[in-house]
DNA sequence: GTCTATAAATAGATAGAC
DNA sequence: GTCTATCTATTTATAGAC
């Protein structure tokens, strides 16, 4: 195998999303900046202006990525051929796995709810009425059957992002703010998993309220 | 009932820090501005400077100021004489209700969640930690009394702040994104606290899970 | 595609008068 | 307590060479 070249070119435009991504969960939207991402890209700033027409659009590239994936992998769990009570699991494991192949998808989804959504565009938005969409045809589809009582899509679908996204963004303060503690107890992502996959189901299931 | 001054003197204090909690919820530690803060509060930055040592010491004393309110709410009613289910009944709707007096409290929570608590200082992380002695001092009563079965203080907290946090934060932006739809539809807080409370108390009489 | 250099605006913070 | 004026660093963004 050939050693590659010294300056690796032209997966630019990867290395800055790469970059941006973390540059954003970690410092948000306006705390960013394109000199330290151009940095860590080890590029500079006209590079980032080459690929990307300003700050915001390649922080939107960004959020597209992340609720198209989610929209899109929630959309086959709808579709799919599994019972009802499979897909709502599907549901929770299926954000749960696209928030940890991405590990900036957490804080800069805490950070956009923080802000009301401002930097999210037209193409983004229907990203969300997606999911929102494939989660209510599973509960139509649950409910003829007899299997789902008729709950809010919206407050089940809070009751779920909102704690799986908590879990995901607070591994390393967790530590901090209590070391040994109950709070800095590791957490296995698989055991919150399926905590909020059985909380999820026994609303629907009318175990509970 | 005398008209008041035109120029009001010296609550500049107060008026500087109300106006940077609402700075802080709109655009964060980072985006936050001093010069606007100063505009909202009708003074000048170099009056922030005399009151406050730094921008980082104004949003100290935002955060000190909200998870201390949690905190002696949250000591309140575990020390009080009711019974363990009722105590969590009021510890939710006393996480909502800090937050319903305080509307920069959910963005704000949620912010310092994505940046990894970067901002809390020691007085912060005490009032923290006193918060979960609270629920796991409750948590212990129940378990002892039979009443409760033995879960986890930080999932069942995770599942009961993050879903508020939420619901809070994004009542403007559940309007934008799906408008007559199920997100978009109006959530009554005292309808969200009550499911809330609910559940957690499924959680902690095995009714699930 | 990649760079250096720089423009233009805004940031946090301070000096010093009143 | 309150102000104006200002310092310095950093910001986003662009021009123009290669």
């Amino acid at each position: 195998m050939a050693r590659p070249p010294a300056a690796v070119s032209s997966d630019s435009r990867a290395r800055i999303v790469a970059a941006a991504a973390k540059e954003f969960a970690a410092r948000g939207y306006a705390g960013g900046s394109v000199d330290r991402i151009a940095r860590a890209a080890r590029l500079n700033k006209a590079m980032i202006y080459y690929h990307f027409a300003s700050k915001a659009a390649l922080y939107r590239e960004i959020l597209n990525d992340m609720f198209g994936a989610v929209h899109a992998r929630i959309a086959a769990v709808a579709a799919s051929p599994a019972s009802p009570a499979d897909k709502i699991r599907a549901y929770v494991a299926g954000i749960a796995r696209e928030a940890e192949a991405r590990p900036h998808f957490p804080p800069i989804w805490l950070r956009e709810i923080a802000e009301g959504g401002r930097h999210i565009d037209a193409a983004t938005v229907a990203h969300v009425r997606g999911v929102l969409a494939g989660l209510t045809a599973i509960l139509d589809e649950g409910a003829r059957g007899g299997a789902f009582r008729r709950i809010s899509p919206a407050i089940l679908h809070g009751g779920i992002i909102a704690p799986l996204m908590f879990f995901f963004a607070t591994a390393r303060v967790r530590q901090r703010l209590d070391p040994g503690g109950p709070l800095g107890a590791s957490m296995e992502i698989d055991a919150v998993v399926a905590h909020i996959q059985q909380l999820a189901l026994a609303q629907l299931e009318g175990k509970v309220v």
